[in-house]
DNA sequence: TCGACCCATCAACATTTCTTGATCAAGAGG
DNA sequence: CCTCTTGATCAAGAAATGTTGATGGGTCGA
């Protein structure tokens, strides 16, 4: 079972939650699940404005869920592969896992 | 397997991920994971004002990651036991399952 | 070369979130 | 009662985040 502190921070972890904080953000996570789609497409789906997609696929990016790839004068975004998988077992890390102490602390 | 849409509500599922997005939550959240906490432990344990945990508390709490009990003049904060599920659910939703399609969708 | 198009970036502003110190309510005990 | 303790809440300020419109760079077709 992985545990929180053999993650590689708590910092690190915060920053992708944060990154996933944003209902705009899921939407595009969401989108790109179906595949590689390009901003134009994007920003026509969710009938946002292109400097804030490009702001929001910035965020998502920086913290690694999501990478882009350049082709003639399109950009082309998708969700990193394996990215969600560590966040998996984050999940678990901090979850009242199944080994739970029901240890009642004393107080103070 | 869950689908996003399936999922109470994408606005839910970003004020989840925000209530994690924070390091001294996620500190709050690894120790209450050893069991109930009262307050006192937390603040001396963080090293942090009594103010500002209870602000994270209260936080965690809204989401309904975390749930408190009175006892006399102390508050006794733990995990909610079947919060984080739905959590790992979302998570898996959102991610570029084994059935991945890899279309390349054409542009704009 | 020109203009249209896609997109990143920037500055300015609005909004949200976090922190700090003060105050307040309630329980415990003298 | 009176006082001390725990912890919630509030107000004010600081900091981070999101939004919008403008600008600029690179690519493509005419």
């Amino acid at each position: 079972m992985p545990t929180l502190h053999a993650s590689p921070d708590l910092s690190r972890l915060a920053r992708i939650f944060h990154a996933l904080s944003d209902e705009t953000r899921l939407c595009l996570v969401a989108m790109l699940r179906d595949g590689e789609r390009c901003v134009c497409d994007l920003t026509a789906a969710l009938d946002a404005g292109q400097s804030r997609l490009s702001f929001h696929l910035k965020t998502l990016k920086d913290v690694g869920l999501v990478q882009d790839r350049r082709e003639g004068r399109w950009a082309y975004y998708s969700l990193v592969p394996g990215a969600f998988d560590g966040l998996d077992d984050a999940i678990t890390a901090i979850s009242p896992g199944s080994a739970i102490r029901t240890v009642k602390a004393r107080c103070c």
